[in-house]
DNA sequence: CGCCAGGCTGTAA
DNA sequence: TTACAGCATGGC
């Protein structure tokens, strides 16, 4: 395997927290090696201390891909300096989740795995998730070698049965692949233009997409697209927002609060890094422990 | 068994 | 614009 080592302003960093905070899913940790997709590729990382060594990957992209030239102190002075600008106060909750997610980088994965990702989470659980990514990838993921596989591109999940994707768990949610793999099939430069769109514009686009919703179109801005902004609300972050912050909304909104109203509300608290504030309060530590036990008694 | 999960689509008001 | 049923399935 290759190496690296971390420099003291890439420092706290926390892979396992990082895999295990559900942004990505499909990795496995096998001893102390994370093994999953990247960039199509099987992609191998092991985190000792500061030493970061791996395998499948380039250096110049595992930073990328790992979040390490994300300027943390600077992203956290941004985001308590929004506090105080909306609130007047300091915000002592939001400390202390971050207190509990040091070392978490925001992923910049792979936009078509990130999407297909996604479009498999609705409505389901984190493990279960990591479950169908890694069934579709035994599936329909084209060998290179004996015992790796190739991510499946949107030419492979287009031309895909509907009855047999359902086979991977994915249930009501086969037909949006498909489609949407078709979508992008005959849009090859789609991703392309998404990364040139403003984040409004890049989330209206992303909508388009068949099984595409706001929740996994943010998800997909946030973890593929590096759009550091987006927010995505799904029903933690929403009963978070609602009871630790619900004076400062519904001092002018009244009712259920909408998915935008959250959204909105979070990126001028937090300001333009609220999705890393937003991954802050959604990570808990129980998490990474269920991904290594969840790979424990792989072969 | 019943409820929940990193929701979306279609329809009705 | 908002409200809501229906959707498949595993985890717990």
């Amino acid at each position: 395997m290759k190496s690296l080592i971390l420099t003291r302003s890439q420092l706290p960093f926390d892979l396992d927290l990082s895999f295990s905070c559900g942004q990505i899913f499909g990795w496995k940790k096998c001893r102390d090696i994370w093994k999953g997709v990247h960039n199509g590729h099987i992609v191998t990382i092991r985190q000792n201390d500061a030493q970061i060594d791996y395998d499948g990957i380039t250096k110049q992209e595992i930073i990328r891909f790992l979040g390490l030239s994300d300027p943390i102190p600077e992203i956290i002075e941004s985001i308590r300096n929004h506090i105080i600008a909306y609130s007047g106060t300091s915000d002592a909750f939001f400390e202390a989740k971050y207190e509990q997610s040091l070392g978490l980088r925001i992923l910049r994965q792979n936009p078509w795995e990130c999407l297909v990702s996604f479009i498999c989470s609705a409505n389901s659980n984190v493990r279960t998730i990591g479950k169908r990514i890694n069934l579709i990838l035994g599936q329909y993921g084209t060998s290179c070698t004996k015992n790796e596989n190739k991510f499946p591109d949107p030419a492979v999940l287009s031309q895909c049965v509907e009855q047999d994707l359902r086979e991977c768990l994915t249930g009501y949610r086969a037909p949006y692949l498909i489609k949407t793999a078709h979508y992008i099939n005959e849009h090859p430069d789609f991703f392309k233009q998404v990364t040139e769109m403003d984040y409004y514009q890049a989330k209206e686009a992303l909508m388009i997409l068949p099984g595409v919703g706001p929740k996994v179109a943010d998800c997909v801005l946030l973890f593929a697209f590096e759009r550091l902004n987006a927010v995505p609300v799904d029903i933690r972050i929403r009963k978070i927002i609602e009871t630790q912050y619900a004076d400062l909304i519904y001092s002018e909104k009244t009712g259920k609060l909408s998915y935008d109203t959250i959204g909105e509300f979070c990126r001028d608290y937090f300001g333009p890094y609220a999705g890393y504030a937003q991954q802050f309060l959604f990570a808990t530590r129980d998490m990474e422990k269920d991904g290594v036990t969840r790979s424990a008694g792989l072969p």
